[in-house]
DNA sequence: GTAGATGATTGTAA
DNA sequence: TTACAATCATCTAC
């Protein structure tokens, strides 16, 4: 037995040559020169590559340089490797293994070494199946190169493929992602922006109405530009909120259940309330008020292009208080004497005769009694006067003295029997009753 | 289309 | 909390 054959069967108890190694036991010496079948031949061929590596190193550097470049050229220089890197991935595990117990076997340390020399291992180079493609692909690439790390090549090139592939992936979703997030951020603005302006209107929640006149948009604040759509009161509603408003010119401010009666005749409702500072739940503030606050302000902003109306009103009102005092009388001339007035008429009690006859005198001073209006109502007027003092009732409710009251508006634009502002309820009435300023 | 009428809204003062 | 005053927005008649 030969050093090389025991140098061979020292890497790690591999068979090389296609032998196996028993008990310790050196191969047979290889045969030199062919003896007749490529099998043995190329173990031959492969025994003396071998032998050269293993003897390179005590050879002087000249002779290494030569027999590595030979060996380099050799045709099985890259299955020569990969046997190589195999044993040495293989016995570089066991090594790892082993060594905080063994001292490194000096041949494993000495292949180590020499396949740093060569390039092919190293840190670098990223372990042996890579080390062989690369020293495959150093040596100029042959046909059997290309079948015998093909696979490599088509498992990096997958693997490669695999990590782009990944790659784009995570490069797709990053952005996404990052699109989400800035989506989310806009969203995020914008729902800010309307939780600081639904903050700003949730006291003031919007009106809304059961009204049939009103719409689901009157759920929506006017800040939301769906401001409720106005819908002009009936005639009838509109003649019987004037009615009461120039009836009670002196003081138009209706109590909290006149307003609700109002709201009652003229079908509007009083589930409305005021959009700002006002609780939802206090039904205070109705389409009655919104109307006469409305007609009190117009009115004494243009006194002489409502006086017209003012005055035909209140001949409306006279007219129909006339008839039924007239319809009191004879009941109470047919039925019961004593009892001066039944007080009906029609919408209201007998409406307030104060303020009726304050219709004929302009606010501002000017009589009215010469106009035709005027005059009319004056005849009206009359004849109610007539019958009750015929009857001998309201001796003092309309006497002379009563009948005009001073200018509703005082020198500040004020309602001269109007109450404060702040008293919503007439002074004089009293609970369920429609008048608010009886005592006028 | 436009002007006036009118109901609703809003800020402010008392 | 209310009324006032200004204003808005819509309706209606022309």
């Amino acid at each position: 037995m030969d050093d090389q054959s025991r140098m061979l069967q020292t890497l790690a108890g591999v068979n090389l040559a296609g032998h196996s190694v028993q008990g310790g036991m050196a191969l047979p010496p290889p045969p030199h020169g062919h003896e007749g079948a490529d099998g043995d031949g190329r173990k031959q061929d492969i025994g003396d590559i071998l032998h050269q590596i293993m003897t390179i190193t005590d050879q002087s550097l000249d002779e290494a340089q030569a027999k590595k470049h030979a060996l380099n050229c050799h045709r099985m220089k890259p299955a020569l490797f990969s046997v190589l890197c195999e044993i040495k991935e293989k016995t570089g595990l066991s090594i790892r293994g082993a060594q905080e117990e063994d001292p490194p076997d000096p041949q494993l340390m000495r292949l180590d070494n020499m396949l740093l020399a060569e390039g092919v291992s190293g840190p670098e180079k990223g372990g042996g199946s890579a080390a062989a493609a690369a020293a495959a692909a150093a040596s100029g690439g042959s046909s059997d190169n290309s079948i015998e790390h093909s696979d490599y090549r088509a498992k990096l090139t997958q693997i490669r493929q695999i990590y782009h592939t990944e790659l784009e992936k995570y490069e797709q979703v990053s952005s996404r992602h990052s699109q989400s997030l800035d989506r989310l951020k806009e969203i995020g603005g914008s729902a800010n922006i309307l939780i600081r302006k639904f903050k700003k209107i949730q006291t003031p929640f919007p009106k809304y109405s059961t009204d049939a006149n009103y719409t689901c948009d009157s759920l929506f604040p006017p800040c939301f530009s769906h401001r409720r759509k106005r819908r002009n009161f009936s005639k009838q509603a509109t003649e019987i909120l004037n009615e009461y408003f120039y009836s009670h010119l002196s003081n138009p401010y209706p109590s909290e259940e006149a307003k609700e009666e109002l709201a009652k005749k003229c079908s509007i409702t009083v589930s409305q309330v005021r959009t700002h500072h006002a609780v939802v739940s206090r039904v205070q503030d109705t389409c009655v008020s919104n109307w006469f606050g409305n007609k009190r302000i117009r009115y004494k902003k243009n006194i002489g292009k409502f006086q017209e109306e003012a005055n035909l009103y209140a001949a409306k009102t006279a007219v129909t208080a006339a008839h039924a005092v007239a319809a009191a009388v004879q009941n109470n001339q047919t039925n019961s004497p004593t009892t001066p007035n039944s007080g009906s008429s029609g919408s209201f009690n007998l409406p307030n005769s104060g303020d009726m006859f304050m219709n004929m005198q302009s606010l501002n001073g000017d009589s009215y009694q010469g106009s035709q209006v005027g005059a009319n109502v004056q005849s009206q007027v009359d004849t109610l006067r007539h019958v009750i003092n015929q009857t001998g009732g309201y001796s003092d409710g309309l006497g002379a003295n009563s009948l005009y009251s001073p200018h509703n508006l005082n020198a500040n634009g004020g309602w001269q029997d109007a109450t404060t502002p702040s008293s919503v309820t007439s002074p004089t009435e009293g609970p369920g009753s429609v008048h608010s300023d009886t005592s006028n």
